[in-house]
Parts: structure tokens; sequence; C-alpha cells
DNA sequence: ATGAAAGCGCTAACAG
DNA sequence: CTGTTAGCGCTTTCAT
């Protein structure tokens, strides 16, 4: 039989619904299975014992929501992710949902549990508000900026435990975790160029703070370096992608043979049009990708990528975040990417 | 000035912490207040407005915890992801990661909340009571039965708002949406066997039922046509495929030519492994996938697989749910797999 | 349409 | 070490 299961073959009486119950069936007040219930220390080991099985015995536990509401904490971490530029971008996007893997095993292994919320913005002006004053988190983790910055911002003024997923600009007042996209942006440009590349391309959208410091690192080296670097603006969801690169292909064909994608996903899909386009990867044009997700080992040739060390960013966001709950008011945390170094340029 | 801080300047008295402070300042009880927050019909519309602009002004809302606790109801749903053969298999699982991706909206869609727990069932027996019995969420949807089918049907016995992501067997009592898995891998061998294959493989894991299934469809069919087919263990995860993959391609050589791989992960690192070594597709090997995620449009050539519809799936999932969260005891969802004809098979 | 009052189930301060 | 007690903040009859 299932401990589920209320065993009303053993016990006549009706099922055990609260603490009180219990208490009443092992002989003890309340708040000592409360106490006993909750581990605390001051129990007499042999009433523990007694209160545990007999718990145990009718499937029971307590309520959670009451506990709650008693303590004023939820021990509930809510992860928004916004949707802003491109709604269908995230929803196989494979870093964010990493991302969110490691933070729910981080958070898990605190003692938290996980709230998920995809938030639309633009159809949900409150959507911070909304999820941080209605008592149902104890903090909130933001994956991504979107096109919400300020926003961001705004909230981080009066609300301290909060650790958000992005970009980090200078004066900032929200705590951000991320990599540090520009340095990134330049590591790509630096080998594209090391690799023979004299006129470069950034494939991608350039809207998201993330992508446009990605950008604007790669442009710092290729303007002190004299070669010319033009962005390629394209949607990250899979369905529009795939045509804007082959349009972008055609209209660069020959004029340039260095190419940074905004990211691996981006870069997988480039590769594969170069290919049918008969263009040889890296002889005629250098690609290179950001992010180092599983499928960038799985190219062929192989992608040279920029780094983003996922696992790390789950740590540090669920550390700071922690420390915030705690009242500290933390730095940003700016990962350095790393260059991997396959084939492809 | 966000709506976030509380707006002391205007308002010398303490902050507006709970209903009843709101109802003083709106001069009305809390009852009311509770009412017009609530968007009951039966309050005046001036109170209403009046109510709802003071409760603006001062950046107030009502504390979920203690309503949860009032009526007895959470409006979350709890989402468990079983960790059960490969730890490591799906932390960065693309099919598990958009299955949860659309669950997400759909149960947002619905107003409910998701809760999300990764769990490891070798480390915490009692993971699915536990999830369950605390009064945390009002249903659970757990996305993978991993090696937990047993534990599932036992707890399926007692609690009626659970519904799993995974394959469907002959009298099972848990109510499950997935796809059709052995039709899947019938699917799969008829089109290598199609495509001129005549000594087939399987690629992958059989221990997960899913991909026993997949198999098993796939013999029934090979063995129909008197073609033999055999079962090349692989681990999913990253790490541990390359090589198991390298190692049965070289066992392997010139003794088979049709592959289908567990999932699309499996194939494109199986494409990868065979353009290495030389091996051209589909000519001398076949190879087909399973899932269609994005990728497997992506490859080189762009990979056969067997598609299952992930939004049906999540849809599926989640309008079980809802029937059986209202009292119906729901029939398990079998979803049909469709065979995407690329270029590997 | 609104007010009064009784809890939801638990925890923690206080007293013993 | 344990019992008693006073709420946490909200919802919902039951009256009016």
């Amino acid at each position: 039989m299932s401990e589920h299961e209320h065993p009303e073959s053993e016990n006549t009486s009706r099922p055990v619904r609260n603490i009180t119950d219990l208490a009443r069936l092992a002989g003890v007040s309340p708040g000592t299975v409360s106490r006993a219930l909750a581990g605390k220390s001051l129990v007499n080991a042999k009433t523990r014992e007694k209160i545990e099985a007999l718990a145990r015995q009718h499937g029971f536990r307590p309520n959670q929501m009451a506990s709650k509401l008693r303590r004023q904490k939820t021990g509930v971490i809510g992860v928004a992710i916004p949707l802003g530029h491109d709604v269908h971008q995230q929803i196989s996007d494979t870093f964010f949902m990493t991302l969110l893997g490691h933070l729910a095993d981080e958070l898990t292994d605190k003692g938290y549990d996980l709230m998920l919320r995809r938030v639309i913005p633009a159809q949900d002006e409150d959507w911070l508000d909304r999820f941080i004053g209605s008592g149902i988190v104890d903090g909130v983790i933001v994956i991504g900026q979107s096109d919400q910055f300020d926003r961001i911002e705004e909230i981080a003024d009066g609300y301290l435990p909060m650790v958000v997923w992005g970009n980090h600009q200078e004066g900032q007042r929200h705590c951000v975790v991320g990599s540090d996209n520009r340095l990134g942006g330049k590591l790509a440009a630096e080998r594209l160029i090391a690799a023979g590349a004299r006129s470069l391309a950034f494939l991608g959208d350039t809207e998201p703070i993330e992508f446009a410091a990605r950008f604007a690192g790669a442009k710092e080296i290729a303007d002190r370096m004299s070669i010319p670097i033009r962005a390629l603006p394209t949607h990250l969801s899979a369905d529009r992608m795939n045509g804007e690169i082959a349009e972008h292909l055609s209209e660069i064909e020959g004029k340039v043979d260095g190419i940074f994608a905004a990211t691996d996903a981006v870069a997988v899909a480039c590769l594969r049009e170069l290919r049918e386009r008969g263009v040889s990867v890296p002889n005629s044009v250098k690609v290179i990708g950001f992010d180092d997700l599983p499928i960038a080992s799985q190219t062929v040739p192989p992608l040279t990528t920029v780094r983003q060390d996922i696992a790390a960013g789950a740590k540090g966001l669920v550390d700071l975040l922690l420390r915030r709950l705690a009242g500290v008011d933390t730095e940003s945390l700016v990962l350095p990417p790393h260059l991997i170094a396959r084939e492809t340029a």
C-alpha cells in the first residue's frame, strides 16, 4: 500500500488533516508537532520519533501554505523570462533553457523552489511588479533583459532581492550576472582577423543589448585594425532566420570573408547555408559563433566559438540572490568569455 | 516614481500592508476590499474604483499566500523532471526543455503558475509524495517517466490531478500524454528499409521505456521483413555519447546500412562521426532520427526524422490536467508521430 | 451592496 | 522540553 493512501483500516477516526489532528493522536500539543516535524532541536527524541512515525503512517505532511503565511517567507524564487523582441525566439532557445536547468539545480541545492514565468512585456506592463509584489516569491531572477532594461532599473531601486542575467552597462543600478559580451566580441573579431579575414560581418539582431555589445566589441577591434565590419540584421526565430541568412549571404558574396554570428544557433544555420552554396569554410569564409552550445562541436567543420560558462552563470545568479535575500546590496558579476578554437576560424 | 515605492510624501501614515489598512483608507470594510480587488461583481462601481485607485497609488497587492491558504488552492501546477538514468542527460535536453517552454505558455494561459522541480529519484525516494503532499501545488505534471514507472503508478492510485509525459503501456493506471513511440519506431524502420537499408541498428539507450518502445517498433518491422536489427547502447549525455558512437561505428562498419537514432541529438552526433570517417550518407548508410528538433533541418545532409508534436503534447498535458483538477478521471492521450522525409534516409 | 466574524493551518513568543 | 496563545492576511458565509 502506498504511503499516500491513508490507511483507514488501521484507524477508524477521520483522516489526519492538520497538525492538530496529529497532536491529538500523539497525545501532545500542536506546537510540539510543529517543532518535531520542522526538525527543531528542542524536542525529546522519543516524542519526535513517535510523531514522525504517526505522520508517516498517515501520510501526513504539514501544509506549506499555512507555514509560508505564518513565517512570511515562501522558500520560492521566481524566475522570469521576458519575451521582448522576438516572442518565439526563446521558446527553444538552448542557451536560456540550459541556464534554467542549472538554475533549477542550484536553487534546489540551496533549498529553494523555482517558480517559472514567461512573460510578454508588451502585453503586460506590470509583469515584474506583479511577480514581486504578490508575496508569492522571496526573490526574483530575470533571465535576459530583453527590451526591459529601464523597467528593471526602476524596480531595482525599491526591491533588493533581484538578480538579472544579462549585459552589464556602466553605472546601471540593477545587479546583473553575465558574460562580458564586449570582450567576447573582441575575441571573436581578433580570431577572425588572425585567421586571415579582411572584411567582417556581424550576423544577428543588434537590438538586444547583449548582442549590441558583442557587435560593439567586434567593431572596436575591426576599427582599430582598419578592417571593415557591417551588421547583417537577422531574426533569431528559426522560421525567419534561414531565409534572412540566405539573403544576406547572396548580398555579401565575395565581399565578406569573416562572419561573426550572434549565437551558435545563427552560426549553425549560416554554416549550412554556406555549404549549400559551395562556399568553403574556413578557406573562403571564416565563421565564429557565440555560446559554445553542445551543437557547436557537432557541426562540420566543428564550430569555433566564444564560450559562455553557463554553469558558473547560474551559480553566480543564485549566490548573489541569496546574499541579497540576506540584505546585502551586491555588485554585479561579469564573467569572462573564452575563445574555443575549432575549425571554422 | 515607480509604483513599487510607497509614496510616503503623499501619505504620512504607515504603508499599506494588507487589505485592512486599505479598507481603513477607503472607509470600507476588509471584506469589501477583498471583493473589489478580486473582481467580484457584487461591489458598487464607485467603491471599486476608489479601492482600485488607492491600491494602485500605494502599490498594494493582496498577499497571495493568505489567499491561497484561505481558499485551499494554490493556482500552481508542479512540473517535475525526474532524472533517472543519466543525471546529466536532461540538463540540456532540447526536447524536454522545449516541452517545458510550451507548458509554461499553456499554463500561464489558463491562469496557473508553474513550479519547476528537477528530482533525482535515486537520492530521494519520496520525490513525488513530497511534491504532491505539501499542499504547495494543485496538481502535477511529470515530464518523462525515467525509471520511475512503478512509483508513478502507485501515486496515481490515490491522487487524481497528475498527468505524465511519456510512453503508454497497455493497462497502465496513470494518465499519460505522449507520442506513439512504437509506431514511431515502425515508421523509422519502414523508411530505412524503403530507402534500401538491409541491415539495421538502433543507436541509443534502450533502458528508458520510450526508447525501448521505439526500438520494439523498429524491430517488429525488421523482423517482419526478415531484416536484422541490433541495438547499440549509447549514453545520451554529450560527453559519453561521442566516444560510444565512434566505437559502435567502428564495430559495425560495412555491416549496417541503416541507423535509427533514438533521438535527433544522437543522430546529429552520428552524422558527424560518419562524415569524419568518410562514410557517405545516405548512399552507404542511411540515418533517421527522432523528435524533429530545430537542428534536424540544419544538418548536412538535412536529417530525416520522426516528428513528435511538442506543442500538441503540452496542450494535451495541460488540458487533461485541468479536467482532472475538475474531478474527471481522464484517459491517456497518445499522439501520432509523423515521418519528416529529408535527405539522410 | 456592505459589514462582522470565523477561521484556513501553522509558527513562535512566552510561560512553565 | 512542552503547552498555550495570538496571530500571519485573506475569503466567505451570514446578516443587514
